[in-house]
This record gives C-alpha cells, sequence and structure tokens, in this order.
DNA sequence: CGTCTTTGACCTGCGC
DNA sequence: GCGCAGGTCAAAGACG
C-alpha cells in the first residue's frame, strides 16, 4: 500500500485521544461485551512467570500504554522519540503478552461478522455439549498471526461468539522501525496468499511483538467495521482490498459518515433499529462469508 | 486454473 | 499412560 506521507497527518490528537476514550469506556458501542466487559486472558505460556510483571501493567489497559500504541502506530516515523517509546514498550515484556478477546455479535443475517479483515477459514470443529460446531479462521495477511473463532451461542441462535486471538502484524509492522540499522521498508508487494509461508513469516514477526494495548485497539477496530467503506463509498482502494486497520481507522475517524454507519451498526439491527438503514450486505459481500452488519451487545 | 472451503485425520495439552 | 477435547493440517472438492 502506498499511502505516500499523508497518513501520518490522518489522525489527529482529538481523534486518537476520543478513539483512547471509546477503548476505555464499557459503555461503548464499539466493543462486544461479554457480561459487560472485555474479557481479558493472558495466554502465553510464560503467563505464571510473567503474572507479577502483568499485574502491574495489565490489570486493566491503561491510558498511557493505549496512546503508546496508538501513536507509536502514527507517529513514529515523524517522531524518532517513538522509536524509544516502543523499545521501552518491549523491554517491559509487552510483547510477550497475547490476548483473547472474546465477543458476542448479534448477527442479523446469515452468520459471519464482518470486521474489516480477510479471513481464512482453516479448520471446524464440533464443540461437546454445543450443538454448534466452532470455525477457526486466519488472516489472510501472510504477516499476520491473527486469528478467531466463530461459534454459535448456545443460548441465542442469533448470536455470535467470536474470540480474537493474536495480532494483525500486518497493521504494526510497517511503523516498527528497522533492526539493525538497515533501511527500513514496507514490503508494498507483500502477498496476500500463501499460507505456508505465512507461518513462518508470522513466526519471525513475533519477534516484534505487540503491546497488549495495541491488541485491545485491534479488537475495538476490528469491531469498527471497515467493510463499511467497501463498495459504493469513495475510500481509499487499500482499505477496499485489504481492509487494514492502519488504513481504516484513521480513514473512519476522517469519515463522519461512516462513523454514523459505525454507530448504527453497534446497535441492533433489529426493531430497535432507529438510525440510518445499513447498505445491503450484499452490497458490501468482499468476503462471501461475512454479514458485514453484526450487533455487538 | 487459481483460490477458497470443507472435513477427516492428526497433534497437543490436560485431567484422571 | 490413557482418553478426551480442542486446535491445526492438508487433501479433495467446489467455485468463480
Amino acid at each position: 500500500m502506498e499511502e505516500g506521507g499523508e497518513k501520518d497527518d490522518w489522525v489527529d490528537d482529538d481523534s486518537q485521544e476520543e478513539l483512547v476514550r471509546e477503548l476505555l469506556d464499557e459503555e461503548s458501542p464499539f466493543f462486544v461485551l461479554s457480561q459487560g466487559t472485555i474479557q481479558h486472558k493472558a495466554i502465553t505460556s510464560e503467563e505464571e512467570v510473567s503474572k507479577q510483571r502483568v499485574s502491574n501493567v495489565y490489570s486493566g489497559p491503561r491510558i498511557e500504554d493505549i496512546e503508546n500504541a496508538l501513536s507509536s502506530v502514527s507517529n513514529w516515523k515523524d517522531q524518532p522519540q517513538q522509536t524509544t517509546r516502543i523499545n521501552s514498550m518491549l523491554e517491559r515484556n509487552l510483547s510477550k503478552i497475547e490476548s483473547k478477546y472474546t465477543l458476542k455479535v448479534r448477527s442479523c443475517g446469515n452468520g459471519m461478522a464482518a470486521d474489516g479483515y480477510k479471513w481464512r477459514k482453516y479448520g471446524q470443529k464440533s464443540i461437546k455439549n454445543s450443538p454448534n460446531p466452532r470455525s477457526y479462521y486466519k488472516c489472510t495477511n501472510p504477516r499476520c498471526n491473527a486469528k478467531k473463532q466463530v461459534e454459535k451461542s448456545r443460548d441465542e441462535a442469533d448470536t455470535l461468539i467470536i474470540t480474537y486471538e493474536g495480532l494483525h502484524l500486518h497493521f504494526v509492522d510497517p511503523y516498527f522501525p528497522p533492526l539493525n540499522d538497515q533501511p527500513f521498508q514496507h514490503d508494498n508487494n507483500a502477498p496476500t496468499k500463501k499460507p505456508k509461508k505465512a507461518i513462518s513469516e508470522s513466526d519471525e514477526s513475533r519477534a516484534f511483538g505487540l503491546p497488549q494495548t495495541t491488541q485491545i485497539q485491534e479488537a475495538t477496530t476490528n469491531n469498527i467495521n471497515p467493510a463499511v467503506s467497501l463498495e459504493g463509498c469513495p475510500c481509499p482502494q487499500e482499505i477496499a482490498s485489504e481492509g487494514l486497520l492502519e488504513d481504516v481507522v484513521p480513514w473512519i475517524i476522517r469519515n463522519p459518515f461512516h462513523n454514523n454507519i459505525i454507530s448504527s451498526n453497534s446497535t441492533s439491527c433489529s426493531s430497535s433499529q432507529t438510525r440510518s438503514p445499513p447498505v445491503s450486505p450484499s452490497s458490501l459481500s468482499w468476503s462471501p462469508n461475512y454479514n458485514p452488519w453484526p450487533v455487538f451487545i
């Protein structure tokens, strides 16, 4: 993707702060809450070892960490000190933390909730004591190890339970500073499909890691449903084709019209829908499995 | 023909 | 060690 130098200006401070507040707001419609709170779980093999550290750092998302993540993503190219901030976070072992975010999504249609990323289904399993199978998806981006699991709720037939896991590394890696003083270059021609290669590359990418708060941002903005920009909308082509968070978030922030759509998307699409009606799902079907209008409950 | 989905087999972790 | 359940792999088929 090629945004030139413009992208760094896409998110102004106010927008960032607003997004941060949204991230921390339990009432935010952007968050799917399982019984009112984001389910956050540290799942690394070093979980016990790092618990004490985590308890300091991850007793909850701290606003400065989220700000770190946001500012690191948006500004480091222009502000060398961002490199220091990233390194500081990495030194705090933030990169070793992975998180799962379980979302309950009320489906308005036939199933999958679009979240702005392309996913490749790699498995499906029947779950014991559950009538509904669970589907496993990986991000199609070869530099990304993000995964999600989707299953229907046992209690509510029209509710999907989506568990996000891992990182959308293709979202952050263009913003990480070059290693070993090598010239940093974003691979604009990175292939988007070749799962086998993706495994090794994502393994390499894990060395970068990501602060947990960035994952929270990811989990949140996944729900923002950038797919709204796909067809019939004057959004950058890169968004439509890749749905990358780095493109989508600033773009959405800058496009109030789509913010309205997103907001309406965060409420029930049933009879309680009082805002502008959603675009026809068929017009958004850049991935055939997705119902682009999930409702977060 | 390339890509994606399906689905059975295999792997792994965990509890007993 | 064994069995179970969840997670992943990969061959085969479907689809555009």
